[in-house]
DNA sequence: CATGAATGAGCGTTCATTCAT
DNA sequence: GATGAATGAACGCTCATTCAT
């Protein structure tokens, strides 16, 4: 496995995808990519084959990274919903304190070069959160309701409160928990 | 007074770009959606002058031509419970039959090209479902939270809704309705 | 010979084509000279088969206007250099008075769509200055010259003269004198 | 450190960007300077970022090598008279040579490309001789005149000798002298 | 392995000219 | 004849990728 090439280079190169794409869209040329990380435009093809690589590759960095800092300090024997509460914050967090990660990564979401393979693989990482959701609304309004449907639906509450509360950092912890109890209606009633 | 300016063509056009971008992506070449629509490359820019105005007109007519499905029979005398139900019914029945509509509309929401200005009007097209949905939540959970982030909530449901009876259209209704539910819970209670 | 359209249009056509040409240069578009002469770019074709047609006539109007200009009221019975004086000072004033057409013509002089017909048929507007300058130099030191010579020599001063004077019109008669003197110094010894 | 920026190809760059102007304009597309180049279209850009700076870098080389190839051999010590004569000379015979580069020169003159900066950089290629005209005309009837004039005479006599020369190179010195010497007339009486 | 020049397909837009009305 | 929409070749420039150094 051990990568061949230099881990800094690649790490400066995904943080360098990250905020160029922020500031530039996903058609932002490779060429300001390499760039933004110091080295020389041919050198980013020696790490990534090719662009559309690239783009797989950091969004599965980021969307585990995201997924892990939701998972932080889990209070496990706690109740469901406590626990539950616990991670939305996480998450809501990491979003704020990332915003250009969580970006970046809304971004990715819907380039075409991510490919179906990085796309399940993404969903792996959040395997635990599902789980939890699984459980929350086991007895809730919406149990007969396909797993997936739900976690769309979770899913793009997390969204809808991260695209909020980035725009007003003020107030992100008070509209995260607005947020969660309006998850938490929806899904366990 | 020489050939008119053809109503045909037009719409020929704009239901090209529909498609081509669905095919091609954001990036699709105006080229391309000319060809589709049955005209030379030139002659789309006799219609629109660039292609972020083409975009732009699209989208604005996409949104708006969702929105008016949405009202179309609605029972203004129900209780408003049943009002909102049947706007949503509708408004998923649109996302259905039209998904090519409904998924070129998703991405031009993400293109730099649409200005600030058409996302206003596009909102502006909503103004009636944003006053439902005020008078939904008037009393409920959320009552205190910002209409802004309340919208962005039910948006964000609508669109998961979409996205997953898009793929599932033999139990679309069915889960048009799961989807209501649980957004009334959210915000009504 | 009678045209069969409109002479107005047809010289209407002409004087935009000279603003237009000194606003944006030979590469002007034909729509614009046409929009300019307030008539429809498709029109622009029933007068000029091509934009190259269009140049060429308008090429040889303009000089030969120029070349009326400079005869007129020409002191047939005085000595030569006064009725040479007389002349230059004449073309001066056009040129002061009509930069907009004089500037045309030299942009139009160097375009590639000027046929050298046209050049021809140019120069044949000027030949009883040339005739002029024949006698002038007839006993003076460039009386071996060949013709073609000194006419580019007397024509290449009168245009630098212009270059001048069109930029300091309060001095332009003082400046038009000095040239004057210098092409009869050249000339005519 | 990679393929260094080739100065052969530099060069081949302006040499056709010189033969290309001549043939077809100032309209000459990029990729036919490139192709005549032998290289890629792309790699034009590589070279200078736009084509109005490869005309601007080129004017001011030719303008340059012009100016210069007239100062070769300058006999500073003898009288003035002859001095400018062998710079006249130097001048009519690099256009004689080089008719190519000349046509080119006074080709992007006039286009609109060449800016204000590059032109005040190309005046000061010719300041020396500039000087000697000054010192030239300094007792002659010219003395009064302003310098911008005079200069403006001196290169439309020198331009239109060129113009003649080139198209009768058999009698090329014969002529360039014959121009030397209307010249020295007209400024130095 | 790093560098950055080389490549060439591809794109949005313009414009002289034609042609339906 | 007048109009202005239709046409499509052409252009300047970009960019992912390759390759010589």
């Amino acid at each position: 496995m051990a990568r061949p090439k230099s881990d800094d280079k690649r790490n400066a190169l995904m943080a360098a995808a990250t905020r160029v794409i922020v500031a530039r869209g996903l058609s932002a040329p490779t060429a300001a990519i390499a760039k933004a990380a110091g080295i020389s435009n041919g050198s980013l093809f020696t790490y990534f084959k090719t662009k559309s690589e690239l783009f797989n590759v950091l969004y599965l960095e980021l969307k585990t990274e995201m997924a892990q800092a939701s998972l932080r300090g889990l209070p496990t024997k706690a109740p469901l919903r406590e626990q539950f509460s616990h991670l939305w914050l996480n998450w809501m967090r990491w979003a704020t304190k990332h915003s250009e990660k969580r970006r970046a990564l809304a971004l990715l979401g819907m380039s075409d070069a991510i490919t179906p393979v990085t796309r399940a693989a993404g969903h792996q990482t959040m395997i635990e959160i599902a789980g939890m959701l699984e459980r929350a609304r086991a007895k809730g309004p919406m149990r007969d309701a396909p797993m997936a449907f739900v976690g769309t639906l979770m899913n793009s509450l997390a969204d809808a409160t991260m695209d909020f509360i980035v725009n007003e950092p003020r107030t992100a912890d008070e509209h995260s928990q607005v947020g969660f109890d309006a998850l938490w209606r929806m899904v366990a009633g």
